[in-house]
DNA sequence: CCTACTGTCTCGAACATCGAGATGATCGCC
DNA sequence: GGCGATCATCTCGATGTTCGAGACAGTAGG
């Protein structure tokens, strides 16, 4: 079994159960479950880009129904990490802040394994690393596509 | 943001968006919950290796209780999926056997994606995938270091 | 004002998961 | 052989998450 090939893909399988690990790490560590984490996390990447996110957003962005949706921001804002706040502009849509409690903790758990990767990077020089991510942006296209259509374009 | 780093960071977590999205897809399109799937691979990683799963290592697998793995087992013999065998040599045990149906219907579809991520790697050498998989193989034990200890070594 | 439409929330039911305890099979020791 | 300890599994009642259907504001256009 020296074919690089069958072990990189384990590697990427390998790779997504210990993301997903940490993800069940920090949800515990907060009292929190998976699809709140996800959800916390669809909230902050949407603020970090400078955009709030309504609930309704929310659902599509994380494939859950309004009710579920509501539920789960019942869920987080009871336990302080978000608030909800009426759009003056549009007075139906409900905005998602997130607490900077939650950010900062979210911040902490998730920068120290960012901070670590980029330690990880520093083993690379340049060419390496575009070579990696060369790599990522076509694994990810294929994944993505088997994700939406069992069968892609690939016949 | 010309820093391949971040961008590197954020592509990881990308594929890991899109790994699960295929999970679910495979749970959807089988009727199956994602417990459910993450229990079938995990059986069937451990068909692969030549060793059937018990339910109680099926238990720690996907970090379940004893209650829960009972009904896990339930749904998916109920389907067809897995088989209850009894250990002659260790009577207490009760051993999980994959149906050929489950086996071959896993195979399409996760083979599917290995094959296309065959096909990806066909664009690089193998000096290229040399530093491939030494990236993964580091970022996954930075990964598994947060996945079990907030923090990891690092101070 | 009235209608169509949108975004969010409420209600009731289904399902997965858990903790505690019961059952059955096996092992070790006397 | 017999008896308690141990292990793997199952049953039961309770909790929490999800969904579908429908109610309740708010908006836009005639």
């Amino acid at each position: 079994m020296d074919d690089p090939r069958a072990e990189i893909a384990l590697l990427l399988r390998r790779l997504n159960v210990e993301l997903d690990a940490v993800a069940a790490r920090f949800a515990e560590l907060h009292g929190l479950g998976r699809t709140d984490v996800r959800a916390l996390v669809a909230i902050m990447d949407a603020a970090r880009r400078g955009q709030a996110l309504t609930a309704g957003a929310l659902g599509s962005a994380v494939e859950l129904s309004s009710a579920s949706v509501t539920a789960l921001v019942d869920r987080l804002e009871r336990v302080g990490h978000v608030r909800r706040v009426r759009d003056p502009e549009d007075r139906r849509r409900v905005a998602l802040e997130i607490s900077d409690s939650a950010m900062s903790a979210g911040a902490e758990f998730f920068g120290g394994l960012q901070r670590d990767l980029v330690a990880v990077m520093g083993d690379f020089d340049e060419a390496e690393l575009a070579v990696v991510r060369r790599f990522l942006q076509e694994a990810t296209g294929v994944v993505a596509g088997h994700a939406r259509a069992s069968g892609p374009p690939v016949c």
